[in-house]
DNA sequence: CGCAAACTACTAAGGGCTTAGTTTCAAATC
DNA sequence: GATTTGAAACTAAGCCCTTAGTAGTTTGCG
């Protein structure tokens, strides 16, 4: 009967600067902080040790996982990204669209310049979900 | 050339209790301590003087107004749900998104069940918005 | 007018986030 | 093997969020 791993019920949201990190780990796959440090953009000026810092809190929530290599720490994102992006959006709409998906694509379409582009995906997107549900 | 009156850039999210008492406010309209006390949900049992807090907080962030009435004083929101809502789905998209809207919808269609109306819902939205761009 | 009730302002404590310095530890080099 | 070096752990300060108590003020009523 597998039993669908579903662990994470609704794990508090990273922190702005945790979530800037994860966007870095994503990327890159597996990083050292100097990496890490490397990937910020030049005006985005953070210590080293603050780099480390935050990287220590994302393994202790069990966000990333870390392994030892050389002098230093590997570090890997053991959320996917994919996972996160899902459990943020139904944050979304849970606490401020009252559970209610499609009110979020209406302020989305509304509030949200579209492209031209971006309208095609869309109608391809619920295209695709609406033949086989 | 009457400008346009866009003022709010990229104002912190409320915080969740905040967000949770702006729904009350947003809901009722104009209302005293007193009145969202009564609206929280029975197993939120916040002090009297936490909401008064809150509420205080959230004037002194510009977010409701409030005029004193007798006794003491009523609220009601100055930030109205509407924006509120586009700058959050704005936000999302932002951090978590790399500022493609569609990636969203993507994630959404996935991760959030959606009904048969809700489908419909979203095909109309996207109708709507496509004949007149 | 004076008192009781209601309401607000002040204050505070606990916890988490952000940033980064200091210290300690391990590794590479001579 | 000892020294240098570079990274991680520990620590901390400042700020904000949450929750709520206390004290002080206003108001309505007798």
């Amino acid at each position: 009967m597998t039993r669908k791993p579903e662990p994470e019920v609704a794990p508090r949201p990273l922190t702005p600067v945790e979530l800037e990190l994860m966007h870095i780990v994503w990327r890159l796959g597996e990083v050292s902080v100097a990496d890490v440090l490397a990937a910020l953009p030049p005006e985005r000026a953070l210590a080293y040790t603050s780099v480390s810092t935050v990287l220590r809190i994302l393994e202790q929530k069990g966000v990333v996982h870390s392994r030892k290599q050389g002098r230093g720490h590997l570090y890997s994102a053991v959320l996917p990204r994919d996972a996160y992006e899902a459990q943020s959006v139904r944050h979304l709409v849970e606490t401020v669209f009252d559970g209610t998906p499609s009110a979020l694509v209406a302020r989305l379409v509304e509030a949200v310049p579209l492209s031209a582009s971006d309208m095609d995906q869309l109608r391809k997107l619920l295209d695709a979900k609406g033949r086989k549900p």
